[in-house]
DNA sequence: CTGAAAGCGCTTACAG
DNA sequence: CTGAAAGCGCTTACAG
């Protein structure tokens, strides 16, 4: 099973002769195949300056012959690009940024660049360090989705490299910010809620540190207003948007004296888990309780009931991060602007009986 | 906001002179300010050779001095190793492996390796090409968490790099493989249905181009087998490891003229598909049909009701893989093994009544 | 134990 | 339009 020295090439690993260590072709292999200078090799590879036709063929047909790939170490020591642009995600496993990370990729592969993922753990520090790591390995640029970094760090570290922000509005420059509208989400969900009847409803909010945790906490009250129903801060309920947190809160709102008929939960994963929650307390979603939650993870739709929330397009975000930030390795001024939120009306929502 | 100039640097950012472009300090530098040559301070880097420690002294002052960070690419040109390690995923956001990610990172960030995360898409070209991709940035070995790449080309792979491989159990010279018994996974699920007395258990199968999915199929038919009970293939009904598949499977199901009383999927995002479907068809989970998965996501306990499963430990077989690089790196032979598997019984199978 | 020197594979002013 | 040369920041034989 090993000894195939004599066989074809085993697929897709041997099938350039670069994918061989041994076998790597260097610049100056196709320059002499060509029978032409290094730095002619570099220039059509880089289209960094005109190159009469006839060398550029026969370059062209150098390098696929030998399968010559370039390699991206020494293109970045040299001062060159690197081709890479640093990601810095919160969790490598988030449920919701992972869409975002494809969206990066899927954006970033075409244009020829690649993306360094490195997770930060919601942590300033520990963001900290994940730039100075893709610093160090000399990314193109840096994709912050979200995080605890501050404004000011990020403006500073846009002073040496291309940086686009996601979750804040921010300008600064060689910065871009890419921001989800998190009031207007969570007065959509709101409203739904109030337009199905209900006037008690109770909102698990998120961790008031995020911006978005904190908009969405605006967009609930907003809604209410608009409709005359004062705010109850009784209502209201910490959580940290994992699943626990909205098992937790239902204990706890059912625990105090404020009736409610619906829950708008500031992300899905709360929502999921007040849902399991309220079945706990022999309560039906939505016969007893309307659940609205927020994000539209991949797995909503496969709730028991499927979620009603509010739709955040986070392969979208991802696609629009990588592509402001090819704009702005390109020179230009990124124009990218996210989809409106929509609310996706499912089944943990209907109207209030009576 | 961003004149700040004059003021201390921004938290995290500028804090090491080396986060700063221009700030960035050269292993010859640290050499000058410590009074010793380049090499030295190479060698006390990378500990390859002994060193008076009045030098190591100087230099580790000097390092400090200065915040010095080696230039990852300068060493991997260089020859040396670039102490990052290709992590070849199918999906980057997947929901099962996206636990293993976390884990190799986990293990490899206190060994000071970063990992680099590209995904093959269950695709053999695809994964032929991140091979490439790693290879010319030279990472120093390649982990990779299943997928397409036939054995020969793994294989070949590990001649020239260290490589770890998922999923299957495959031994070659420089090639590490770690599989988790899937077999036994798939024969605990149904033993469980049979211990509550079903008889008629169907099975939603995964890809059976997929040995783990292959696996757990005859886990069933080895558990039916035991218990006496006659395998029936009109029970047995393909799916490809997604929601949708599980529901499908379940509308397929119930279009048949067998009867069952339980079913074990071959995986918990089909297992919730299949609950959904179930649910359609106004059939009660656990009272009258009984569900087990395979995976044990973390959602899954979350599950309405929570979901009976196959516990596979994701982030350990990060962990483990990645130490068993960090051991073949070290030109060690890797001991690593998979914890056995175990059954999470919630609430998802219950006693067949009558 | 420790230097000086060459080299890793590219890019980029500098000269034609 | 195109070379020759220097240099990116390290490591590693080669000599002491």
């Amino acid at each position: 099973m090993t000894n195939m020295k004599n066989k074809s090439a085993a697929p897709g690993t041997a099938r350039t002769p670069a994918a061989l260590g041994e076998g790597a072709r260097t610049l100056e292999q196709v320059a002499r195949e060509a029978g032409v200078s290094p730095s002619t090799v570099s220039r059509i590879l880089n289209g960094t300056a005109v190159v009469s036709d006839l060398k550029k063929q026969a370059v062209q047909d150098a390098i696929a012959k030998l399968g010559f790939v370039p390699n991206p170490m020494a293109r970045g020591l040299a001062g060159g690009r690197t081709l890479s642009v640093g990601v810095i995600t919160q969790a490598i496993d988030s449920p919701f940024y992972g869409a975002a990370l494809r969206g990066i990729e899927d954006e970033l592969d075409p244009a020829g660049y690649s993306p360094l993922f490195v997770s930060g753990h919601w942590n300033a520090a520990a963001e900290a360090r994940c730039i100075d790591v893709l610093r160090s390995r000399r990314v193109d640029g840096i994709i912050v989705l979200t995080g605890r970094l501050t404004d000011e760090a990020l403006a500073a570290c846009a002073r040496s490299l291309p940086v686009v922000v996601t979750g804040r509005n921010l300008s600064a420059p060689g910065l871009f910010s890419l921001n989800f509208d998190n009031f207007e989400g969570g007065r959509l969900a709101t409203r739904h809620l109030i337009e199905l009847g209900h006037q008690r409803i109770a909102f698990i909010a998120g961790d008031q540190d995020h911006p978005d945790a904190t908009e969405r906490l605006r967009g609930y009250r907003a809604a209410l207003e608009a409709a005359g129903i004062a705010f109850d801060p009784a209502l209201v309920v910490p959580g940290e948007y994992h699943e626990v947190s909205g098992l937790l809160a239902v204990n706890r709102l059912l625990d105090g004296a404020q009736r409610f008929t619906a829950i708008f939960a500031a992300n899905d994963q709360m929502a999921l888990g007040a849902a399991l929650g309220l079945q706990r307390h022999s309560l039906r979603v939505p016969e007893d309780v309307s659940l609205v939650g927020f994000d539209d993870l991949p797995t909503s739709v496969y709730a028991i009931p499927p979620l009603s929330t509010v739709h955040q397009p986070a392969y979208e975000l991802g696609r629009l991060a990588a592509s402001a930030m090819l704009q702005l390795l390109a020179g230009a001024a990124p124009v990218a602007e996210m989809p409106a939120p929509r609310l996706i009306a499912r089944e943990t929502s209907r109207r209030l009986h009576g």
